[in-house]
DNA sequence: TGGTGATAATAAGGCGCCTGATTATTTGTT
DNA sequence: AACAAATAATCAGGCGCCTTATTATCACCA
């Protein structure tokens, strides 16, 4: 997966376009729009990239987190899958996946026989606490480009897009 | 799949704690890049709910967009997989879907009998015209939450970023 | 005390996209 | 004319995540 960058290119140049083409379109809006959906495949194509380096994804990489944040490093499963933000079902696969790489141990729960204890191993934090800092320094190094005001600014507007569509992306959708 | 925006938020949340945890890490940064992902989540998820209910998502529309506008109607699918920047074996089963729903068709080419001519039928046209022209009034309504000067902004600011990860992401990325 | 409904985790099966191998056909070389 | 190399499309198999159904266990209350 080396040109995924550049690869994304086109799709939304011709995106544009048709967008163009629409009687009535602002042109600026559906700049705009296409965008946000590039500059977020570009972001996370990068970041999916760098983690896969060391056998990690967006989602193994929170589970991680999350169980190295845990007081006693023991969650169960369930309360994974809330805080990660996916359904216990895909939770299952992911540990599966964790536990197959060493990386968290699952163990019965003793008050609750239906529960698991979800832990992370010393090799899973070895890793994860590997990982963190240069995931940071890489984010740094790239976004760096922007100045401090840029930054501040861009995460403003970003704010203000999240909202706008978490307000009127919800039902009326027409 | 309902509350897919409040759903993608504790996600982002535990992500900005850990990487404050990090020694030497810079909070704001870290906070862009975690918003520049949350949104593009946030507007990607949006769009495929919405495409979702006309039997589409974004590789299929972009399709149907490049069938619409060939000249002919006829396109090789592997000049289709070059403009909607996915591999060959991908536009191949993207082709199965579309024609399983009557949205194109597969001709022999008479003049190479390896190829095959695609071709948007009228029903995939009629879908397209229907479709298109709500997509863009929908992210007019979302997207028109914020002034013209804010967009025109954001835009600068994104294409500012989308070239920092080209340039820096490339192969040096540790 | 037993039975009913909630709850924890998993299994089963689907979808979309990927990479890498395969089959037909064409093009270029000698 | 014959054969090697390139090319078009597809197949096979994998991964990640989803939704829905299933199994085991628990908690409540008549």
């Amino acid at each position: 997966m080396p040109y995924l960058l550049l690869k994304e290119v086109p799709r939304y140049e011709c995106l544009q376009a048709a967008a163009a083409r629409v009687p009535g379109a602002d042109p600026s809006i559906c700049q705009l729009f296409l965008n946000i959906l590039h500059t977020g495949d570009v972001v996370s194509q990068g970041e999916a990239t760098f983690l896969a380096r060391h056998g990690l994804n967006q989602a193994r990489l929170i589970v991680l987190v999350l169980l190295d944040n845990s007081e006693n490093g023991n969650m169960r499963s369930s309360e994974l899958a809330e805080h990660a933000s996916v359904s216990r079902a895909t939770i299952t696969g992911l540990l599966d996946t964790l536990e197959k790489a060493g990386f968290v141990q699952r163990t019965d729960d003793v008050r609750d026989r239906r529960a698991s204890c979800v832990k992370i191993t010393s090799k899973g934090r070895e890793l994860l606490h590997k990982v963190q800092p240069l995931l940071v320094r890489w984010t740094e190094g790239i976004l760096s480009a922007l100045s401090a005001r840029e930054q501040s600014q861009l995460v403003a507007l970003l704010r203000k897009t999240q909202k706008a569509f978490s307000e009127r992306c919800g039902h009326s959708n027409s």
